[in-house]
DNA sequence: TATCAATGCATCGATGTCTATGTAATCTCC
DNA sequence: GGAGATTACATAGACATCGATGCATTGATA
């Protein structure tokens, strides 16, 4: 029985919403566990392939957690040899990020299996409620954008 | 321009959710710091406030954290005198958990905070995406529930 | 060019979170 | 009624995360 919810508050919006997305990263780490890394590793990695070379903070941006945060697991990630830092020449502060081959290779296979949790995750949803949820989501986060040039 | 986005890959929109997620954590812990309290303290009161007396399971479903989780929190708001932990009659292994009068007025302003940062976030949805979100919301966890089933 | 502001990153301390495990109480069932 | 399974909670160890702050570099300006 759809659409049984004529009334609904925000609050409880933000409640189902908060739930949902809990059980989202505990389906992600489940699954990406089994390819041996847990997701925020593996988002970094990923990210980074797919657009290196690419600055700390530009990273951090893009897969939405903290500059510090980034900084920590970026450390943890060259340690264990999936990433390398080098210094920008145009400006010594800056980091340039990329895999190494070690990191692209587990990145292929980590977004595959990023994919397949998203596609067990999402698959219940009609293409149609797949483009809906978007918009919503693009929604919630356009006041973000608009907040960050205060 | 509404649906832009015919044909959006479930890891995509698994992004794009995940990234909202942090947004919305943001907001709310920005929000309920003004109050002097961390989201997910807040929500632990508020939930044994509407829902006492409740054992510490029982909590940490309600609010979507592990039941470890649930415990360490309690246990701090117990320490702070917000919460009241009484060990069961009927079943020497649970703990009921009650607010105390400190916790309830805390509770009251904590759920006026609440309430007000979700409708500063979810405002800009209309009545029917509201509807139309907690649907996909709810069809997304339903899997949980029956894998619960296991 | 010397100074002061702004920027990019690293680090720190605190918090929340998980899974795994330990302990006590209860339940099952022979 | 007693043995073993189950259940409820607490605790431990690891990780991700944040905001705040420090340090080095760059930019702007007088």
């Amino acid at each position: 029985m759809p659409h049984a919810n004529k009334g609904v508050t925000a609050a409880q919006v933000a409640d189902e919403f908060s739930r949902t997305a809990k059980v989202l990263v505990r389906h992600f780490n489940e699954r990406l566990g089994e390819h041996g890394v847990s997701t925020p590793r593996s988002r970094l990695v990923v990210e980074v392939a797919r657009s290196q070379p690419v600055r700390l903070t530009e990273l951090a941006l893009a897969v939405g957690i903290a500059q510090g945060t980034a900084s920590t697991l970026v450390d943890a990630l060259v340690r264990d040899g999936l990433l390398e830092r080098q210094t920008s020449a145009d400006d010594r502060r800056s980091v340039l990020l990329r895999v190494t081959a070690q990191g692209a290779a587990l990145a292929q296979d980590w977004t595959a299996g990023y994919e397949r949790a998203a596609e067990e995750l999402f698959g219940p949803l009609t293409p149609e409620q797949l483009s809906t949820l978007v918009d919503i989501l693009r929604t919630l986060t356009a006041d973000e954008a608009s907040a960050a040039d205060d």
